[in-house]
Order: C-alpha cells, then sequence, then structure tokens
RNA sequence: GGGCCCGUGGCCAAGCCAGGAUAAAGGCGUCGGCCUUCGGAGCCGGAGAACCUGGGUUCAAAUCCCAGCGGGCCCGCCA
C-alpha cells in the first residue's frame, strides 16, 4: 500500500469521524509542507469552523478522539497541530509495506485500479514536405509520453498521426517540382525531408507574390483532392518520401505510432462528404452569397456565445474554389476519430517499426480499417490552433457527438529559439540580442530534430568515451545515443505546457543536473550495488531504517502512484519529471550516507530499497520512454 | 476591437486548476568543502526572492476574484 491507497483510507476515517459526529463533508488529505510534521494531514478543522462557527483547534481535538486509529493499520500517530490534524504512519511498517509492494509488483508498481476507455493519441501533424524540428518534437514527445502513460495505466491506447498530404504547403513543392522542374533528387548529403523544407521555403514566396502561379497552387490542389490523375499521384509519392524520413527520425527518438491518417483519404474515404453533408441537412452549414466569402461553404457560428464577439466569426470549410480548408478536413476527422461517420478509411500495413509493432496506413487500395471511435480522442496541437480547435469542437457538438464521447485538444506552448541559438544557426548577428525568436520555416529560421541529435550526441559520446576509455566503440555509440534521445526527450516534456520553451543549445548540451543523463546515472549506480551484492531480495518482513534518506526514499517510492494518478487526471506530464528527479535525489542522497554492502556483507533491508528504487525509476522511464541502461 | 497564455533569486523553473503550518522545491551560474569503502554525470554547505503592481474574498492568498502593467500568441478562401 502506497502513499496514495493510505490517503485514501485516512480521508474514509476522517470522513466517518465527522459523520458520527454529526457533520457531513469530505475531508482534503493532503502532504504537510514538511516531514516534521507527519506523513498526511488535514485542514478539515478549518473547514468545519467556517461552516459551524467553531475554534478550528477545538474542532481538531473533537475529530482526533471519534477517529478509530486503532483501526488503521501503518498509521502511529495523530496530533493536533493548531488546527491541523496530522498523520504520521510507523516507518517500519509503512517501509515494509511499500517495499514489498513494489517488489512483488515489478513491471506494474504504480499501477492502480481505473476504469479501462479507449483513448485516440494524434500527434506529431508535421506538413509531409518538411523535417520533424525542435517544435514537432515537442508534440511528438508530448504525444509519445501521453501514450505510455494511460498504456501503463491500463487504457486501450491507438497513437495516430495525421499527414496534411492536401494542403498548400505540399502543393507548393509539388508545383516546384512537377511543373517548374525543380530537381527531385536532393544534393548530395542532404536528407530529403531537409532538402523539401528549403525548397519549400523558396517556393512559397515567390508563389505568394505570383498571381499565376497562386492559380496553378489552386489547381493542383484541387487535382491533388480529387485523385485519381497523374499530379495526385506524383504528390503521394512525394508525401511519403518526405514521411519516411519524418518516420526514420520519429522512431530515432522513440516515438512510434499505430496509423496513419492521410488528409487525402479523409477526402477520398468519403468522410468528409459525410460530414459536409450532416452540418448542411443540420442547417449548420451554408453557401454564402455575397461578399468576401461568396461562393464558400460556410460554417454558421455568429449565433454561438464563444465566437459571437469576432468580427466575422463564421468559417470557412470549401473555397470557392471547390477545395476543403484545414478546419474542414479536421471537423471530418475528428469525427470519425469519435465514431460519429459510417464512412470507413481504408488501411494497408506500411512498415514494421523498430519496436515491433506494425504500422498501418490509410491508402486508397488498402482494406476497410474497423474502428468504431474513442471514448477519448486526444489531439496535440501547439497553442496557436486553439482557435480552429475551439471551431471543431463546436461542430463535434451539432453532428451529435454524445456527451461521454470527449475531444480533448490537448493545448502546449510552441519552442522558440534563444537568441543565440538563432544568431548561430543563421548566422544572423542581430538576433543574439534577443530574448528569444520563433522559428519560421519560411525564414530558414528552424532547428531540426536531427541536426539537435547530432549536437548532443557529439557532447554525450565524448564524455560517454572519456569515463569509459575501456569499453568499446560499439557500446560506446549505444549508451551516447540512449544518452542523448532521453536528454531531448526530459527536456521537451518536463517543462509545464504552458510555458515557451527557449532552445537554447547550450543548455541543451549539459549532462547534469535537471537532464536524464542525471537520472539514467542515478539508476545505473543502483544497478550496480544490486549486481555487487550478489544476492536478491524479493520480499521483507523486517527493516531498521532510521536515517532521514533512508525514510525519504520510502516515502518518494510510495508516492509514485499517487503522482501518476494525478497526471492521468490532468494529463500534466512536468509532474511526473519533477518526480523522477526527486526520487533520484532521494537516491543519491541515501548513496552518500548508507552504504549498503558492508564488510559483514549487504544490508538486506537497503538491498530491498535499492531494488525498489530500481523498480520505480524503471516503471518511470518505461512511461516518459527513457531507456534503462545499467551502465552509462 | 475581441480572446488565450505567461510573469516566482543574475538566468531557467516547481508549487497555482483541488487556498493552509511566519523554513517558497530544484537546476544553471557563483563562493567554499568531499574521490584510501557500493560509479564525482554525484554529495554537503554558503550567498542570492517586494512570488509583476494595486485592490478584493478568507481565520489563512504565490495559489481564488477584479483592475492595471510587462512579454508572447490567436481572430486567413494558411495549416
Amino acid at each position: 500500500m502506497g502513499f496514495l491507497e493510505e490517503a485514501e483510507r485516512i480521508r474514509i476515517h476522517v470522513d466517518q469521524a465527522l459523520e458520527r459526529l454529526g457533520f457531513t463533508g469530505r475531508a482534503r488529505v493532503e502532504e504537510p509542507p514538511i516531514p516534521e510534521l507527519g506523513d498526511l494531514a488535514t485542514p478539515v478543522a478549518f473547514d468545519l469552523a467556517r461552516k459551524h462557527g467553531l475554534n478550528p483547534v477545538e474542532a481538531a481535538d473533537r475529530i482526533i478522539s471519534s477517529l478509530e486509529a486503532s483501526k488503521m493499520e501503518v498509521l502511529k500517530h495523530v496530533e493536533n497541530v493548531n488546527g491541523f490534524i496530522n498523520f504520521r504512519f510507523d516507518p517500519v511498517k509503512y517501509s515494509v509495506k511499500v517495499l514489498n509492494e513494489a517488489l512483488s509488483k515489478r513491471g506494474d508498481y504504480g499501477k492502480f485500479p481505473v476504469a479501462s476507455r479507449k483513448i485516440l493519441i494524434e500527434h506529431t501533424n508535421s506538413n509531409p514536405n518538411k523535417a520533424l524540428h525542435v517544435g514537432t518534437l515537442r508534440n511528438a514527445v508530448i504525444g509519445d509520453v501521453l501514450a505510455r502513460l494511460l498504456r501503463f495505466l491500463g487504457h486501450e491506447v491507438i497513437v495516430v498521426n495525421y499527414i496534411d498530404d492536401s494542403g498548400s504547403q505540399v502543393a507548393d513543392n509539388i508545383l516546384a517540382h512537377y511543373f517548374m522542374k525543380t530537381p527531385l533528387e536532393p544534393p548530395e548529403g542532404t536528407r530529403f525531408d531537409e532538402y523539401s523544407g528549403r525548397v519549400y521555403a523558396e517556393y512559397s514566396e515567390k508563389i505568394e507574390k505570383d498571381e499565376e502561379l497562386r492559380r496553378m497552387r489552386s489547381e493542383i490542389i484541387r487535382k491533388i483532392e480529387e485523385g485519381g490523375n497523374e499530379v495526385a499521384d506524383f504528390a503521394r509519392l512525394f508525401s511519403e518520401k518526405v514521411v519516411e524520413c519524418q518516420l526514420e527520425t520519429a522512431w530515432g527518438f522513440r516515438i512510434f505510432y499505430d496509423l496513419l491518417n492521410w488528409e487525402t483519404d479523409v477526402l477520398r474515404s468519403g468522410i468528409f462528404e459525410w460530414a459536409v453533408n450532416e452540418l448542411k441537412s443540420r442547417g449548420e452549414a451554408y453557401l454564402e452569397e455575397e461578399g468576401e466569402n461568396k461562393g464558400c461553404l460556410m460554417i454558421r457560428l455568429r449565433d454561438v456565445e464563444e465566437f459571437s464577439r469576432l468580427k466575422a466569426p463564421d468559417e470557412v470549410l470549401v473555397r470557392s474554389d471547390g477545395t476543403a480548408t484545414y478546419v474542414g478536413k479536421d471537423i471530418a476527422y475528428a469525427a470519425w476519430k469519435l465514431g460519429l461517420t459510417p464512412r470507413r478509411f481504408r488501411v494497408k500495413k506500411w512498415f514494421k517499426q523498430p519496436n515491433g509493432r506494425t504500422l498501418l496506413t490509410t491508402h486508397w487500395d488498402g482494406e476497410e480499417y474497423d474502428y468504431h471511435g474513442a471514448d477519448l480522442a486526444i489531439t496535440v496541437v501547439d497553442k496557436r490552433q486553439e482557435y480552429p480547435q475551439k471551431v471543431v469542437e463546436h461542430a463535434l457538438r451539432k453532428l451529435g457527438a454524445p456527451p461521454e464521447k470527449k475531444y480533448l485538444p490537448y493545448l502546449y506552448e510552441v519552442v522558440a529559439l534563444s537568441g543565440e541559438t538563432a544568431s548561430e544557426l543563421t548566422g544572423v548577428e542581430e538576433l543574439r540580442e534577443r530574448r528569444m525568436v520563433h522559428m519560421s520555416g519560411r525564414k530558414g529560421i528552424v532547428f531540426n530534430a536531427n541536426d539537435l541529435f547530432k549536437t548532443v550526441f557529439q557532447k554525450v559520446y565524448e564524455e560517454t568515451l572519456r569515463r569509459n576509455p575501456s569499453k568499446d566503440e560499439e557500446w560506446v555509440r549505444s549508451v551516447s545515443t540512449h544518452l542523448s534521445v532521453a536528454s531531448i526527450r526530459y527536456s521537451l516534456f518536463k517543462t509545464d505546457k504552458n510555458n515557451i520553451i527557449v532552445f537554447d543549445v547550450k543548455d541543451a548540451t549539459r549532462l547534469e543536473g535537471d537532464t536524464a543523463p542525471y537520472l539514467q546515472y542515478t539508476y545505473a549506480r543502483a544497478c550496480r550495488i544490486l549486481e555487487k551484492a550478489s544476492v536478491d531480495v524479493n520480499s521483507l518482513t523486517e527493516a531498521s531504517f532510521n536515517t532521514p534518506e533512508e525514510l525519504s526514499l520510502v516515502r518518494q517510492i510510495g508516492k509514485f502512484s499517487w503522482v501518476l494518478n494525478m497526471a492521468s487526471e490532468t494529463l500534466a506530464l512536468n509532474i511526473i519529471a519533477v518526480y523522477m528527479r526527486h526520487l533520484a535525489d532521494m537516491f543519491n542522497s541515501f548513496y552518500e550516507k548508507c552504504p549498503v554492502i558492508t564488510g559483514e556483507g549487504p544490508r538486506m533491508d537497503r538491498l530491498a530499497l535499492v531494488k525498489a528504487f530500481t523498480i520505480t525509476m524503471g516503471n518511470a522511464f518505461e512511461i516518459t520512454g527513457i531507456e534503462k541502461l545499467n551502465e552509462v
């Protein structure tokens, strides 16, 4: 029984005590600010005092005397401190319970009972005309950690990546290659995705300035949407080449998918047509007959409270040239996610991924895909898309999404570059003075994920080699790769999703302090102790912990499920990072002060503590996609 | 014009949604210690904070409410 269970148990006891005293209510149970005050506390006496005009200190006394403390197993002491009711566990009993639970549950330690839900997570969503950059990587890492967390807790999770192959970005590249004969072969030594990003940056500007080119682009989009023609086939092959590169990058970062949903297939499957017709027949979509948007199919938002204050609330679903907008397609796609549409995607197997899972892709000559919708559809998108996502949510309600089915845009802030990094990347000296510089594909201010990996890897490799001169090259490279990937992943989910990450190369190549390599190093240290002890421990009947280092570490291990519970309720991933770091900090303090292997052999209770630590940290690593290394 | 987010030591940042304990984590940087016992990517200690400002609610506000200020973003027949 860990902290989560004990907190719940104490809450129930307090509630029962309240009831016996003739009060109703639910006690809040929290952690005291400092361990000296106890393991758990409730300020419920203050709530009663306010409600019933009592003195909080006296109320606390009455509650304590009504508590059936003897029935509370691991509890050692209850006291009233200025109205706070503080509970203290018997440290030995609690330690034995926590460690035994970890040692017996192992890979399942941290799980708690949940009602399993069907969850769909969409992430990455990079246009198929450029390489993944640190911004899309934040998106992908967040999505990947969400998927790992929710799977760990027992939910049925499917991970999808939306390939926007029918928008104007890809059309710009098709115009450049197919009609303007820009070579399709990248220059020697350049990846295809990076090359296409450069071609896009060059041509999008030209096209924007030239009416004839804009007309051609519109025709290209129309042809791509229509399908069954040479341009559309060319576009699909082009996009597939880019997506293959993007997948390779993602896989390198241990990010995997179940299904790629191509935007053109939202159209060809009839899902888009279904959504538009449904909105029309429900009176939510109409053809604009005058003004700026003449000839467009619009969704009616002007009467909706949350959109009513906008200058022009209604949104375009289908352009006057007959092509679909992003919002229009996204509404249809979202309806599919929740199983609202009777139309199906056709899919086929595309790759066997390095993690062993098959990757499906939608394709016109595939087989009908049997998916009847998620209970919860999470879309990981950056904050700039909050407004269109609101439109999607509104449209889903109008399409009859039942209240128990949830569409959740998971909004996170973007990654910007520090002035220094932007300056070094572009060679533009003026940028150096800026606190941050937003990335821009068109301006060529982009830090690509592969370049980031290379930069971090170089630093990690040197460091690993220096510390392990006797290890062979293959080992050093493998360990360096894992450390680099973990370091980058950790840096992208440890920050609150509402905060902009100002990416800086100096900071990214740091391997000390609040970094994944620190966590992995700590884990490896623990593994060495287990190895050197040369005895295993799988359960414990007694312990003689008496140092603050031992007890803090036990408490932190016991809090694992409590943290995961909070993470699953709030979907805040940074709290898992904070937890892991505290866990590592506590282990390292313990390591300094409490020898495990002594002259008389290993102390079994401490050995059990070390093993419980590796189990807990190991499970946290699984959830966050950090490789468990026994040696670094 | 409307809307969203952020503002905590020199820098980054946890805590804020579910208000509590006159001790507000941690990291970087800085100053000083620790490698003859399990790995120094570590540990121990020091200095460093008007929790943006002003009101309000409350027994209690970094946390909730209101008004400002500063920074970022969104409101396109782009995505």
